[in-house]
DNA sequence: ATATTTAAGGATATATTTATCCTTTATTAT
DNA sequence: ATAATAAAGGATAAATATATCCTTAAATAT
């Protein structure tokens, strides 16, 4: 579905929406742990999150990290693929044709459509807050590792 | 959603179940052309779909070329995905966790889930031939371009 | 002021995907 | 038999995605 740069920004931002507060800042050696990515690779892809400083802050230096504010917290999971430019993921055709239209669609666009449309209202509907606290209360889990790591 | 190499191969496959018949083989150089394709990469790609002869068949020499017998124009779109190797496609994990399991779902998994079961459901239940004949009808089509090419 | 800490940024490496080209093999037509 | 045709297959190239490393800049603590 997503490249594995989107997924690392998902589950980067998930865990510092779950983590972090403007008090408790989050390093990124303990993000990266976490979520089971690697460090560098998701050190640029946090970066790329903190642009426009409307999802992820980011403090340089002792006690410096990144957080999230409560307000970014209650943003949608979208805001996020917004940021690692995957909003137009959802304007392709299934088939790979340039355009995907009503008025020249591929012989499957019709009964993609609407399959289209909840993976869209997935992602818009649900903040990020709801799926950092899932994981709080251990309903969800944000890697694959057991609890001994 | 689909790699490019998958993309060519769906829109192929259709191609192939639109336009041949045991009598009239198709080249890539066509196939290629109307479906808007690298041809030489086309080729390759369409040599995975003729493994195990079930679902394109080829022979080469003059007035060989590339077809599909009805039988296998009547066999579900998802035999295309499953000769791609994407058929594990739809067992990974939106967040790129390693495992996708109700057991230690991820914070999307159970909404996730029955859109997950759509799109499996989207190539298993329609025909390559039923897309083709869209595409016959013009209530569908294959590639971008206008009438003129 | 200086040293320490931590993110930001640049340069570079590796892997994978996408694509092309050329040779070989099978089939047909003459 | 020979030449022509068309797919099969191998080698290689180009583009992109993934990943690492090192230097720079900002903030803090001493
Ligand atoms: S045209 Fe193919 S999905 Fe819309
Ligand atoms: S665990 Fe993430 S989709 Fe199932």
């Amino acid at each position: 579905m997503f490249s594995k740069t989107t997924e690392y920004a998902l589950r980067a931002a998930i865990y510092i929406a779950q983590k972090s507060t403007a008090d408790k800042k989050l390093g990124i050696a303990e993000i990266a742990k976490a979520i089971d990515s690697p460090q560098s690779f998701t050190a640029k892809i946090i970066q790329q999150l903190t642009r426009g400083n409307t999802l992820v802050s980011s403090v340089r230096g002792p006690n410096g990290g990144f957080f999230m504010t409560e307000k970014a917290k209650r943003l949608p999971v979208r805001v996020i693929l917004d940021l690692m430019g995957e909003d137009s993921k959802f304007q392709t055709c299934i088939l790979g044709l340039k355009q995907c239209s009503e008025l020249k669609p591929c012989p499957m666009h019709f009964e993609y459509k609407p399959i289209k449309e909840q993976l869209i209202s997935l992602f818009a509907d649900r903040s990020i807050e709801s799926l950092a606290e899932d994981i709080n209360n251990e309903h969800a889990f944000i890697n694959s590792r057991n609890k001994r790591g």
